[in-house]
DNA sequence: TGCAAATATTCCTTGACAGGAATATTCCAT
DNA sequence: ATGGAATATTCCTGTCAAGGAATATTTGCA
């Protein structure tokens, strides 16, 4: 959870992830659609899949890096825990709502 | 989002992050239980508090730290889209072992 | 009013990390 | 085998942010 969060605490990788989202791409491609320099964008690559974020595969002398859904997932366990808070806020203003329209109704 | 992320990628915030999930704090009570610093932790709690992640509610000489949830559900929206993703992995997988359990079948 | 508790802020030092530039590596095609 | 893509790595430098120590601030209470 924190290598995740770590690994996407940075914009110019926010950026390749979210753009990895659309589908695999190859570091070149990475580095034409976000304008980056090619060591930054391989750095930054490289990051994101340590963190387990990315996995690549070889294809000739290019490298195509693809989402893994492993972390996310574990990142939709993680916020299951808190899902129960905002429920239970939907909840009280549920009865809030309620009350108001009791009242106007006499 | 890249705040989220920033506010969360250090170990002793997010330490504290999950902690408040268990229900509003204030800080002599955080120090305590995870044996940090007092400065430390009124400082961890201001960068999650300008990342909108917790709110203040003062009491006396106290300051009581609530969780928020908010960013948490602008998190479970930022998930939707890959959720998708590792949907489609479990249909080719559940494909995978429709046509093993076929091939046995036989 | 003055003290003590709870918390926040400041200042300093240090370590991690991102970007830049140059170079190394890998693999294909000729 | 050699040159040229595509990508990775290294080294350097500057910046930012975290921890430590000391101190300021706020509020309740004797």
């Amino acid at each position: 959870m924190l290598e995740t969060f770590r690994a996407l605490a940075e914009p110019s990788r926010l950026q390749i992830f979210e753009l990895l989202a659309d589908g695999p791409l190859p570091v070149g491609a990475v580095v034409d659609r976000l304008g980056m320099r090619q060591p930054q964008a391989s750095k930054h690559l490289r990051v994101l899949s340590e963190a387990g974020l990315v996995e690549v595969r070889p294809d000739a002398q290019r490298r195509i890096y693809a989402l893994r859904a492993e972390p996310l997932q574990e990142l939709d366990v993680w916020l299951r825990r808190y899902r129960r808070m905002w429920e239970e806020q939907f909840k009280r203003l549920d009865q809030v709502l309620r009350e108001e329209k009791k009242r106007r109704s006499r």
